[in-house]
RNA sequence: GCGGGGGUUGCCAAGAGGUCAAAGGCGCAGGGCUUAGGACCCUGUCACGAAGGUGUUCGCGGGUUCGACUCCCGCCUCCCGCACCA
């Protein structure tokens, strides 16, 4: 049959009449509602098969639910805010070569189309135009009533009034932040903007401040609690030092740690330099244990590491140690040192099992490191480090932090130490150099005064991980990801000073930084629809959003505060808190740790707990052929080239079917080729039946008729269970795949009437996943649209289990024949098959009885089975066939024992003889006839003997 | 390094103590249907095979169990996140 499948049309078709007959655009009713969100899309390029993915895993669920019978309302939106649009429009405008590649041909924007864009407000204007059509062109069933942009003036009010009511609650907070910084550019540098080190991380070190006299000797370590343990500190004989006032102290550190020190949040002079060698010698006292100790030398330590000053901890840290072994025979007296080294005793402070008194000579010893320059020093550095950081206790010398776990430990010093005036935090690249684009070497720079959302407050966090608590979250492992990620949540930066955005209500300068206003926007879809239908509310009091979102005050104040009619106020108001809270929110794995996170830091801040979002979805990525995708560098597929080529189904299907929960999809083009055919398949098969004026649906079901039914409540029950878990690929593999092989079997037996009847079923089945085929079938049916028709409900009385054995009988039957044939070599004449004799069926009843408890008895089993006369009879056979059931004990079923094998398989006599080519003959095992071989000993229950001529 | 998730038969991918040589799809092979078919239908696709059988498999190495792809321990390896960036 020639297909006549044209997606372009059909596509095109059903969209149009779902937006003028308004289908998605859902109002509060008595029904029960389901508010389900995606994060909105950022408009610097065009959508992606990344977001494809998301985006319809959210509209299959919001059409299954509205099938459900939930009033379902499924909006969306666009993200502007931040600094890409900005700095892409300043790129376009100057022709930049690299960008206006990417534009045109990744993103397949026509060159005087993109030649136009060389404003943010153009590119806006023209991402939101394109990224609309491309999610109309995929057939999601969104309300467009409710679309808006995060730079809207309006969307600016709400994001203002957000910001009013999250200072109150005294969140917002002013502090100072470490960020990579060019010197050059006198700016942060992001990640796209380094050409080297981007996989550096900002680490922070302690800076312990040893003294000598007044002046301070800080060094730096990213273990303080090993301070209990310092024996001398170490300097570089060969750097030049640089005695500085910080703050109101005076300081000696490299000129290096100097320069880094200029960036930080300290006031810092210069004083005079000295050399490393003037300092070696001299006494420093330990500030937290009081000890004096001196400064010894040491080529290994860095100027350009922390401060140039390091404190030796010789039991715990190797290079510490090797460094002293290094010195017990060289001759200081250049420094004015005479003492004898070897005198200086370890000091160790952490129990670790595994090693004894001091771990650093064990480590060294172990490893067979020779000194300070032998590259396994820094292995027996980590293998040290590593023990005793899982699994290290701090020793009674630690006083009060006694008993401590090492990896505890950090924080809780530092803090105590800071407090008493002996230590301060020093933030230096985990790697270096980090380069910046401009070819300048970045560094740590202290952004003074910035505002943040303090996030690391514990009542806060106690609400978010009590919110979480009580939500659905899919799939159940990301729960402990997310239970990680807000533990380890610090303050956020909330403000910047360049980009498009919303202005801090109360310090115009900064703008609210662009994941900071992204937080509690589903609540203004409700709002949206107003604004879209004209509605003024850029100059609103806060009144106005107090009482809409948080029932503060009465909608007749607000009325006449504001000058909206009160019925509207009124009407705003209640619809959302119909709507409300969020029912579902399925996004991208990667919002995880920031998006998702702030989404519910601020709903439980601002909203009561029963408007508390109730779950969240989590989903992998696509690759392309087997690349990961890029927006930038390539291998990139737009929805709309996916669409395009293939068809907004197919795309689906494909996209759909191929993954779930947290695994990546694959796109690769023979694969969508395989998608469209199936679905070409499905159509095909479902005109075919549509135009079948020979189906009886009144007919009196027959074997394979109530078998087909069966095999249909099954799927349909698997269907429906994936999709209540956002199993999307699951659900396809029963609602299709698996739907569509019983259907090819059931055609294949002859069956014929139910087909419509199954159609009905499978239409319905099928229309989340592939809407457009869904309605086109679905009006030949005659009976609305299939995107609101029932979703299908399965019917435990049409389950036939004994339908569903005498076809699994008639399988395996055919099955072993084939085998059989296949290895003998023969071509058959005539085939004979004698089912089960009933002594044999009775002595599987009283085994698996007698198994229940997994293990079985044959004594006993043969005892109770003599005692039958039909088995008695076969006193011969009886014994053998005990012995193969014992040894099938733990998997024995009875399940066989409900069918009359003899009556199926003769019924069913024309099948098996047309089926396999042969005239066949069916005798029961007790009446065998005609046995010259005696192969109808070989019959069991769920087994004919199968006798080949 | 830290945290989360993986490694299954040519590929994608289900399975989570016995019903498993392991669903489904793709690919491949054979057959059918056809003027033709990159359409459709059937069969096979770990190896061997003597009548429906047997053997060897689920990253690697151990262990628990009558029995492990499934549970425990160790190791190797891949992917994602680690922020002020959307």
């Amino acid at each position: 049959m020639l297909s006549d499948y044209s997606a372009p049309e059909i596509e095109a078709r059903w969209q149009r009449i779902w937006e003028e007959k308004a289908v998605f655009q859902p109002e509060p009713d008595s029904r029960q509602k389901f508010f389900l969100t995606i994060p909105y899309p950022y408009l610097n390029g065009n959508l992606h098969a990344g977001h494809t993915r998301t985006f319809t895993i959210g509209d299959a669920v919001a059409r299954f639910r509205r099938m459900c019978g939930d009033n379902v309302l499924f909006p969306m939106a666009f993200h502007a805010t931040g600094t890409p649009i900005v700095g892409l429009s300043e790129l376009i405008a100057n022709r930049d070569p690299l960008i206006w590649d990417v534009y045109t041909k990744l993103h397949g924007i026509p060159e005087d189309e993109l030649s136009a864009l060389t404003t943010p407000e153009k590119i806006v204007a023209y991402f939101r135009r394109e990224a609309k059509r491309a999610m109309q062109s995929i057939g999601y069933s969104i309300d467009w009533r409710r679309e808006f942009t995060t730079t809207d003036p309006a969307y600016n009010k709400f994001i203002e009034w957000q910001y009013g009511i999250l200072r109150g609650l005294d969140y917002v907070v002013k502090g100072s932040h470490p960020v990579r910084w060019c010197p050059h550019d006198k700016n942060p540098v992001e990640d796209h903007d380094i050409l080297k080190g981007e996989d550096t991380t900002i680490m922070d070190f302690s800076l312990i401040k040893f003294r000598m006299g007044d002046d301070v000797l800080p060094c730096a370590t990213l273990r303080p609690e090993t301070v209990f343990g310092v024996t001398n500190l170490w300097l570089n004989p060969d750097v030049n030092y640089v005695i500085a006032r910080v703050n109101d102290e005076t300081w000696v550190v490299s000129k290096e740690a100097y320069e880094k020190l200029t960036f930080t949040d300290r006031k810092v002079a210069w004083g005079s330099e000295i050399s490393g060698k003037e300092l070696i010698g001299k006494r420093v006292k330990n500030p937290l244990t009081g000890a004096e100790v001196i400064i010894l030398p040491a080529g290994f330590v860095d100027p350009d590491s922390g401060s140039g000053i390091v404190m030796s901890v010789p039991a715990h840290a190797p290079y510490d140690y090797l460094a002293l072994k290094d010195l017990y025979d060289a001759d200081l007296s250049e420094y004015g040192i005479s003492e004898d080294l070897r005198k200086i005793g370890f000091i160790s402070l952490i129990e670790s099992p595994g090693y004894g008194e001091f771990p650093a000579v064990e480590a060294v010893n172990e490893l067979k490191v020779k000194d300070q320059n032998d590259p396994k020093a820094e292995e027996a550095t980590r293998l040290v480090y590593r023990r005793e950081f899982h699994n290290g206790v701090l020793k009674a010398n630690t006083g009060r932090y006694a008993g401590v776990a090492v990896s505890k430990i950090k924080d809780v010093l530092l803090r105590d130490l800071i407090e008493k005036g002996m230590a301060e935090i020093f933030y230096e690249f985990s790697e270096t150099p980090v380069i910046c684009r401009c070819g300048t070497r970045c560094v740590i720079m202290m952004v003074r005064d910035q505002w943040f959302l303090e996030y690391s407050n514990l009542a806060w966090k106690a609400r978010v991980l009590d919110c979480l608590a009580g939500m659905q979250i899919i799939p159940e492992e990301f729960r402990v990801e997310f239970q990680n990620k807000i533990d380890w949540l610090k303050d956020k930066a909330c403000a910047r000073r360049k980009g498009l955005g919303t202005h801090l209500p109360w310090d115009k300068e900064w703008l609210i930084e662009s994941l900071g206003d992204s937080t509690i926007y589903m609540s203004y879809y409700i709002l949206a629809k107003y604004v879209n239908s004209g509605m003024k509310i850029d100059s609103l009091p806060p009144e106005f959003f107090d009482y809409i979102f948080m029932d503060k005050g009465t909608a007749e104040d607000v009325a006449r505060v504001t000058g909206i009619a009160q019925e509207t106020v009124q009407q705003i108001h209640n619809d959302f808190f119909y709507w409300y809270p969020v029912d579902l929110r399925t996004s991208g794995k990667d919002l995880v740790a920031n998006h998702l996170l702030f989404f519910l830091y601020h709903h439980v801040a601002i909203f009561p707990q029963e408007l508390w979002p109730r779950a969240l979805a989590v989903n992998g990525f696509v690759s392309l052929e087997g690349q990961k995708m890029s927006k930038s560098k390539g291998p990139l597929l737009t929805l709309r080239q996916a669409v395009a080529e293939n068809g907004a189904d197919v795309t689906r299907l494909y996209i759909l079917g191929n993954a779930e929960y947290t695994q990546d999809v694959d796109w690769r083009n023979d694969g969508v080729g395989a998608a469209r055919a199936q679905l070409e398949r499905f159509y095909n098969l479902a005109r075919e039946i549509l135009a079948d004026k020979s189906i009886d649906e009144s007919a009196e079901p027959t074997l394979i008729d109530r078998w087909m039914l069966s095999r249909l409540q099954k799927r349909i029950a698997e269907a429906t269970v994936a999709m209540e878990g956002i199993q999307t690929r699951r659900a396809l593999q029963s609602a299709f795949y698996l739907l569509y092989n019983d259907l090819r079997w059931y055609q294949r037996r002859g069956g014929k009437n139910q087909l419509r009847r199954v159609l009905s079923v499978w239409v319905r089945l099928m229309a989340p996943f592939t809407p457009h085929v869904c309605e086109e079938l679905w009006a030949e049916m005659g009976k609305g649209y299939v995107s609101l028709a029932e979703w299908p409900v399965a019917d435990a009385a049409l389950v036939d289990e004994q339908a569903e054995q005498a076809e699994k009988l008639l399988e395996d039957t055919l099955k072993d024949v084939e085998e059989i044939v296949k290895v003998t070599k023969t071509t058959p004449s005539k085939i004979t098959l004698y089912t089960t004799p009933a002594w044999k069926q009775e002595m599987l009843g009283l085994a698996a009885k007698a198994a229940a408890g997994g293990k079985l008895d044959m004594g006993a089993l043969m005892k109770e089975a003599m005692a039958s006369p039909a088995i008695a009879a076969h006193k011969k056979d009886a014994p053998k066939y005990a012995g193969k059931l014992a040894k099938a004990a733990h998997s024995l079923s009875a399940e066989v024992l409900g069918l009359d094998e003899f009556e199926t398989l003769s019924r069913e006599r024309d099948y098996l003889a047309k089926a396999l080519g042969v005239p066949v003959e069916v005798y029961s095992a007790d009446e065998a006839g005609a046995d010259p071989k005696g192969k109808s000993r070989q019959a069991e229950p769920g087994r004919p003997a199968i006798w080949i001529e």
